[in-house]
DNA sequence: CCTATCTATGAATGTGGTTCATGGCCCTCG
DNA sequence: CGAGGGCCATGAACCACATTCATAGATAGG
């Protein structure tokens, strides 16, 4: 029956051979010997009592097991950085360490320069770490389910759950607006421009509701193309308003009126990283870039 | 500026000094030397470049970096521990692993034995622990935010706010009984015995609407207390359901009408803890205890 | 069949945590 | 007031464990 923990050196080092897949690559990008990591992930299984990755002429691919390891290991990792950043922060009044940060494209572009700007004015300490991730699939509310980011931006069903294990917190609800090419007479003949990460349900209901359908739909690769394809006039677009905070001209965007589709963005994280000063402080700061461009957000129950 | 990471022997090393408020003590609990603590918290405290504890003639205190170094220690240790049942999980088809329960009192008592009876049938390899935490100031939910249970069983208001940074879900919604000694022609002379632990806010508004009040108001250590105080004719009692799983001879409980004050009992993890297997079985077998027992739960998010 | 690219293993090596022994400090009790 | 007994800090010797170096085994492709 074999005891032990793994140590912060082995858990980085499993994630580095998950992301390389062979032993050898990951000893070079740790600067270690091959032998080494050899070593310690045998050593690693045996503490665990179960094999991590299954060998091969290729590399090492991680087991079913491996991957759940891989995901605790991740988090892990995470939580120590934050435990020194908590550390230093409650011993010097201030705020630092690394903040890995998971958005989408248009959320990456129109909400959280805002929001970094002030919050590293105001924390010289703290290293934010973007990564652009699509949403799609898991999104990016799975670097966080993964441990590879320590907040994620998410975009949610009007009132769709938290994914499971996560906390998820409205930090604004936006409405969809009709985007056409300026001076177009009227935009019922012009074809539908759309992007994969549109989630389109969030529109469908509105779309059952009208009398027209567009004449076709184009698929574009995201909602920044979306925007300047119909700047050029070549169709017409149901669009985020965030998408729109600096429109190119010749575009025109109109309220798609009573009962408009609205989308819902959140920040996800785990309780684990909320408990931190960066995340907190970072939240603090969305939201204070959020709030004068969206329905005012409900109260919040995390403060 | 120093850098590396707390190994995981070096936080239960911190954990322990904590506890034992004494390095000396800490190092015969752990088997070690006062010399290899005091070495091992000073390297510590140079990895952070941060002083965690205060020490002094009466022995060590954590400072407030420590206390925050602390949270974080128990909790990676908890997810390193589920790390390797998870592991092990995956492998074999099992769950195991220990699992650190924060209840209180009645809860332990009227709901836990069923629900852990059928898990650890089910799971020979798990090994519960179960705190009995008095559900006052930070209550049950508290240990599971400083990282000393991976599920806490609490009380919470009927629509309030789960705590800050942790996951709650709602086991169990029960009414509160008006309880006297049977056959006792009016309660209404009878003093009202009341116990601590009881947030009368759930009933006081129950009281606000009726047109009396009891003569005098009792307090007593625990519910338990309450009820074979009752049981021996010395007053009457607002009780939850759950207390009067089995009450004793001599007692008679009846509804309090129409809209009669309630307590909900819920179920509070970290978003961490809540991948765990473990923690996932104990929370579907206490559904199903808790379920004949109230009024059926909300749609549950988190399935 | 030979080569290239993986991983596994065995022996030598060096760093770092541990013990042991000792010293300094501060409160308490005679 | 001085001795004693808690407490923590420090220095030297020791021991264990991870790393390196060197080498062997396995497997696909030319």
């Amino acid at each position: 029956m074999p005891s032990a923990d793994l140590t912060p050196p082995e858990l980085r080092l499993l994630l580095a051979v998950d992301q390389a897949g062979t032993f050898t690559a990951a000893a070079r990008r740790l600067g270690l010997t091959q032998s080494a990591v050899s070593y310690a992930v045998t050593t690693c299984e045996r503490k665990l009592g179960v094999v991590l990755f299954e060998r091969g002429r290729a590399g090492a691919r991680p087991t079913p097991a491996g991957r759940r390891v891989l995901v605790h290991a991740g988090h892990i990792l995470r939580q120590l950085e934050q435990m020194r950043a908590d550390a230093q922060g409650a011993a010097t009044g201030t705020t630092g360490g690394p903040l890995a940060i998971a958005a989408f494209r248009s959320v990456a572009l129109h909400l959280l320069p805002a929001a970094l700007e002030r919050l590293t004015a105001r924390h010289p300490g703290l290293s934010p770490h973007v990564m652009i991730v699509p949403e799609l699939g898991a999104g990016t509310a799975g670097e966080v389910a993964e441990g590879r980011a320590d907040l994620a931006i998410a975009t949610l069903g009007d009132d769709a759950d938290p994914p499971p294990g996560l906390l998820a917190d409205t930090l604004l609800i936006e409405p969809y607006l009709l985007v056409y090419p300026a001076g177009h007479p009227s935009s019922r003949n012009l074809p539908l421009i759309d992007w994969p990460e549109n989630c389109s349900s969030y529109t469908r209901e509105w779309w059952s509701r009208q009398d027209w359908l567009p004449p076709a739909t184009l698929q574009v690769a995201d909602d920044g193309v979306v925007l300047s394809m119909v700047a050029q006039g070549l169709g017409m677009a149901i669009l985020p308003r965030l998408t729109l905070t600096a429109p190119p001209a010749g575009v025109t965007a109109v309220p798609l009126g009573e009962r408009p589709p609205t989308r819902r963005i959140v920040h996800v994280t785990t309780a684990a990283t909320r408990q931190s000063l960066a995340v907190r402080d970072l939240v603090r700061e969305l939201r204070k870039v959020a709030a004068p461009l969206g329905v005012p957000r409900p109260v919040s129950l995390t403060e």
